[in-house]
DNA sequence: GCTATAGATAAGCAGATACTTATCTATCAG
DNA sequence: CTGATAGATAAGTATCTGCTTATCTATAGC
């Protein structure tokens, strides 16, 4: 929940990899395995440092478990970041341009 | 310069005290020193793995060295962010309304 | 009940991290 | 040249990480 609990849980890529496949939906363990050549136990202990920082929920359902990512787990690297934003220079330009094309 | 040195470098709170403290000018590593407990090799080197990690830029000045942020650094974790973004719930208004405080 | 499967936990280990003290290099002041 | 100072590098060490295999718990189907 803090910002270093979450900036080292996604200092690890397959880690990262995680969330990336979570962006479409939800999975269980065994979904987030695919494609990552580590056993289940090391993708058990993966997930359980993404919920320690606060980055994914799970919802158990008799002997699986549905993970999903928690919305709100992202929000302090977005605070956090932005306090460098005069260090952002064009990349405002894409900001502002995605947050166009959210209003429509 | 990749996303895992990136988010490594972040997952140390001393070294995201170091860029904090650069949030407001260039500085040598003395100043950099200031406030953090630890020695002056450990300044060193927290500062050789965030410029490792494209975070900041230094310019040799006589037998001083001026650390200053390094504007682009930041932007894979933006660009990493930003894939995210249906998952910012109502931190899209909060940079909106940055956004638009920027333009004046 | 018995067996299979989903996932978590335990224990152990190799390599990485963050720190320390000691030392080195390079510039500056006299 | 000499001594002091800024900072980097070397070497050593305790702790932390990420992984493994083995085992445990709990649900599901028969």
């Amino acid at each position: 929940m803090n910002e270093t609990d979450i900036f080292r849980a996604l200092a690890d890529p397959n880690r990262r990899a995680v969330l990336e496949r979570l962006l479409d939906g939800e999975k269980n363990a065994t979904e987030l395995r695919e494609g990552l050549r580590i056993s289940q136990p090391a993708v058990s202990q993966h997930v359980a440092v993404l919920r320690g920082a606060g980055l994914i929920a799970e919802k158990k359902e008799g002997r699986h478990v549905r993970y999903s990512l928690a919305p709100e787990g992202l929000a302090p690297v977005l605070d956090w970041l932005t306090r460098y934003r005069a260090y952002w220079p064009e990349r405002v330009e894409r900001l502002k341009a995605l947050l166009k094309e959210m209003d429509q």
